[in-house]
DNA sequence: ACCTCATTTTTTGCATACAAAATTCATTTA
DNA sequence: TAAATGAATTTTGTATGCAAAAAATGAGGT
């Protein structure tokens, strides 16, 4: 049946196929908002782009699809997912959900070193933020929640978060946040770090529920301005 | 630019695309167990069952694989996912929280036609037990956690939970329950109806993770059982 | 100018064709 | 007989071609 031998297994890294390639540039570009929202998805171009023929782009698209990034129009392809604010708002109401139920399980489940790396790279990002490096600190923002996700052991919920969030991250995606917020996000933190040490899952949801409410409201309020100032003169159908 | 008429819109019903229809078909096949878990997906065989050619076909495959029923094994195809025990108690404890949410929501959001209509169907369904037809009963069932879902009028909640509880639904489907089982389900869902006629959303969370507890312990226990029914022999590779 | 309708062009959706990889099968060899 | 090798077959992955639908364009009528 199988061949069985220790050898060096030398070619193990056939590099991802084309469709795998073509979802996951896809999926960068969506997230980083270099498709905007509601624009269209024109097969032939972004085949040109990606240098792939349009069947692998069209499987790809398929799975983003189901991922939530991108919609579907029957006979008319597909769009970058445009979300309303009343999508906004469900879909942080879910995020909080899976996010406090993480913080919960990474209360129970975290161990020590796990903890301790999570403090480092916590004071790694107040580093950052002293210095105004933008870049570091929001990548060190995502690599403690990414860290906190982890620690909770399980996958499951882990993709589930991060398929909900990729939704939102393409609002999220570099954000300004002024001083009182970093005041606010900070001492958010800093409080997580603690309920996680204190291996107190109930004060860990609590938090994370906070720190979510926080996050949804200052994104809220940029949509909303944003909205007003490209829709003071509203007839442009 | 574009033609408003208020004529009748005849031909809406321009039937689904292929991929659209092999994708619903395959999630059916999956999730009521006609396809094994751990069985291949061979692409020609499908297309000929689905009628359907391969290209819609690996679309929808591809669709499928973000849901998270099929797994793709690079330049092998895809097989239906088979999940560990440990995969089966992570999923579990996913679905717990979103269930536990769409509780909470629902309890803060039914109306009080809502909750009649679930009374009503609660009653349908023990008539159905009743009278031992238990394919009503399984409808009934799972109309209800419906219903549950679509008070909590959040529709990415109900989306995220439908995805991930169909994974979950190839295991369940047809677990037969004794009597003492049905009876601790039973008083689940009198205690559901209660804190949902009371709006207590506290109540309803945890009734609900209790439900779910109740729920994984028989999985787990059906998936045991016939793990060691399977495998006395245990070499048979 | 605006709407309507026909024509052209583009784009999507699907089927097929072909190359590469994996699997199977037969043959040889120890 | 069992393992190993290599050819034949199957199967996956990708590209291309073609038909149908949608969008764009333009001419004519009100």
């Amino acid at each position: 049946m199988q061949n069985f031998r220790m050898s060096a297994e030398i070619i193990p890294i056939p590099r991802a196929a084309l469709h795998e390639q073509a979802a996951h540039r896809l999926r960068q570009m969506l997230v980083e908002n270099r498709i905007a929202p509601g624009a269209k998805l024109n097969e032939r171009e972004l085949s040109e782009v990606l240098h792939v023929s349009r069947t692998p782009l069209r499987e790809a698209i398929k799975m983003l699809a189901a991922e939530g990034l991108v919609e579907l129009l029957p006979n008319r392809g597909a769009i970058a997912v445009e979300l309303s604010e009343a999508d906004v708002l469900n879909t942080f109401e879910v995020m909080s959900g899976l996010e406090a139920q993480s913080g919960e399980l990474a209360a129970e489940r975290i161990t020590d070193a796990e903890l301790a790396e999570i403090r480092a790279m916590h004071y790694e990002m107040l580093a950052a933020w002293t210095r105004r490096d933008l870049p570091t600190y929001y990548r060190l923002n995502a690599a403690i929640h990414c860290a906190i996700n982890a620690a909770a052991k399980n996958p499951v919920l882990t993709v589930t978060y991060n398929q909900v969030n990729a939704r939102l991250q393409a609002l999220r995606f570099r954000s300004n946040q002024d001083g009182d917020k970093w005041r606010a996000a900070v001492n958010d933190h800093e409080q997580m770090i603690e309920a996680l040490g204190a291996r107190n899952a109930a004060a860990m949801r609590s938090v994370l529920l906070a720190h979510l409410n926080n996050k949804r409201d200052v994104v809220v309020q940029q949509l909303r301005a944003a909205a007003s100032k490209a829709r003071p003169s509203p007839a442009k159908a």
